[in-house]
DNA sequence: ATAATGTCTATTTTATCGATAGGGATTGAT
DNA sequence: ATCAATCCCTATCGATAAAATAGACATTAT
């Protein structure tokens, strides 16, 4: 199961926008730097999320991306699908097939369906929100058992 | 979600392997006739499941592939690991990774890992058995369908 | 007017996928 | 012993997609 880099760095960089207070903004520049994310490459993403209603932004001096609605609201499933498109792949084998002989399984589309679902079921289970919290805890945890060492 | 051509050539190739008899053989080049697969293509694939100890093969005139043990005890997990590797992706980002800055994101890395064992539990239920089986209900449902309509 | 920001389109580079090529090794039949 | 049918193995190609970079444009606070 593979997350392409296009999409984690979507993933990180809406984390690092939902620890803003709402209304605040952040800018391309900073995200990228400490996160160590491609500027350029970060422009084209947080340009797709902001297409996608997800991300909000302003321009001119001063000016940054912010979350375009609360992070409860922002399931993971569509933080996906604006970077990678549907999620589903539809037909396993596209009718259309240039093969002659080349025909469907049935049985094969069955698996593919159901893993489809499953891994749908819980993009959708999943919301900015729980991510963000969930970086947060993780990043104290860790906090604390460093501090233990010391 | 997407299968790999040779993730699903190499499934349909096993289900159409199972629906031999017992210590019967087929030949690569049958099954990439009937069923539109690249023939050259499809020798890499059964190579790959033979080394995996799914498939066993016999050498010579009159040889071909068989299926190394019985449907129902291959998991679809096995098949697709033995074609396409590791199902789970192991870190999502890599400990020593190039980019300075770069971190890995707990709250990702748990995202993506969640979806694995999903997907991996899902590909751990269905047996070969079960794919024959339900290759060949939806087959004979099709049957049946266009029969009605003669 | 200027500098700081996001917006857009194009291009380059790199990796992966799907497929093909061409022998080599083994075996049954004659 | 020879031949043909089969699997075995390595290399390579071409197309596509992923990752990253480049450069100019648009907007806005000061």
């Amino acid at each position: 199961m593979r997350l392409s880099k296009k999409a984690e760095y979507g993933l990180r960089a809406l984390i690092y926008a939902a620890r803003f207070p709402e209304g605040t903004s952040f800018q391309i520049k900073d995200l990228a730097e400490k996160n160590g994310i491609p500027k350029k490459f970060l422009e084209l993403i947080l340009l797709e999320l902001k297409n996608a209603g997800i991300l909000r932004s302003r321009r001119g001096v001063g000016g940054g991306y912010l979350l375009g609605r609360r992070p409860e609201t922002i399931r993971s499933s569509e933080i996906i699908r604006a970077i990678e498109g549907p999620l589903t792949n539809g037909a396993v084998v596209k009718e259309g097939s240039k093969i002659p002989g080349e025909q469907a399984s049935p049985a094969v589309a069955r698996l593919v369906r159901e893993t489809s679902e499953a891994i749908e079921s819980i993009l959708d289970r999943w919301t900015l929100a729980d991510l963000a919290r969930e970086e947060q805890e993780a990043t104290e945890r860790k906090r604390r058992h460093v501090m233990y060492f010391i």
